[in-house]
DNA sequence: GTTCCTGCAAAGGTTTTGCACCATA
DNA sequence: TATGGTGCAAAACCTTTGCAGGAAC
């Protein structure tokens, strides 16, 4: 596990606990899971590591865990596309990124863009609009497969 | 339906037969339904209308039709959220939008902004990477529920 | 001890697949 | 006429919900 997966993690757990919620095992899933496999997964794949790792959980537990989490803004839910649901970690820093899916070897590359941000600032501005959360996806090949 | 929808319908059945297509019912339902519908359908919703207007067609068959247009670049599916997959229209000008998904009202608003897709275009110059197609989303409150 | 979380099972929804029939080219 | 598209039905898939048991506080 990274040293800001780390992090999170800690920040999570303090946070949900500070919030009046228990900590079980789905939670360590959710959590713990999360944590270690960089913030990008699915729900199954949260069960499954969890369970490899000689645990029991419910995959239904794991959602539940991950509405808990999304509640309190620890996680957010992002649709790649192919029909599965992947959850991201939100840093307490506010630093996020956003994914290149590369279409050849499927792996997602996050990055970070600032004039981008700017940008979707501007179009929020000019829109009248309030923009609470935004992503950004970009499709295609990345550096080591074009 | 728009003139711009129009124009996109009988470029989508000249290219699906130029591919060796053949036009039925389905295709039809996803082609015109799509062209009728703004371009921001789910698959069911298209089945729906050509079923309101006295059609007999399968949901399955315009999922197929779907794939498709997809495969001829003329649809490109994206997941807004809400575990529904949506299609939309590809044009064959080029120009092409991005949402923001209002939470109060459910509307979708589309927008355009040149800055935007120049931020894409550094950061995929930036990271070496080779997109060929991208998604802003963005969440929040519209203009009129601000 | 009480409350909430959890596992298991079943239901719900969307998307895909199998197969025979029909329409297009 | 031969091929591919279509409708119907069932399966597959992910996600949600119900419920009783157990763990955390």
């Amino acid at each position: 596990m990274t040293e800001r997966g780390q992090r999170w993690a800690e920040h999570a757990h303090e946070r949900l606990t500070a919030r009046g919620h228990r900590a079980g095992g789905a939670r360590a899933a959710g959590i713990d899971g999360q944590a270690q496999g960089g913030g990008c997964c699915t729900a199954a794949e949260l069960a499954d590591a969890l369970r490899a790792g000689g645990g029991r959980v419910a995959t239904a537990s794991v959602y539940r865990s991950l509405t808990t989490l999304q509640e309190a803004g620890l996680v957010r839910a992002s649709d790649l596309g192919g029909g599965e649901r992947r959850f991201e970690l939100v840093h307490p820093d506010g630093l996020h990124h956003h994914h290149l899916v590369c279409r050849n070897c499927g792996r997602m590359v996050p990055f970070t863009d600032e004039a981008l941000e700017a940008a979707i600032h501007a179009v929020e501005h000019r829109l009248g609009a309030q923009v609470e959360a935004h992503e950004v996806t970009l499709h295609g090949l990345c550096a080591d497969c074009r």
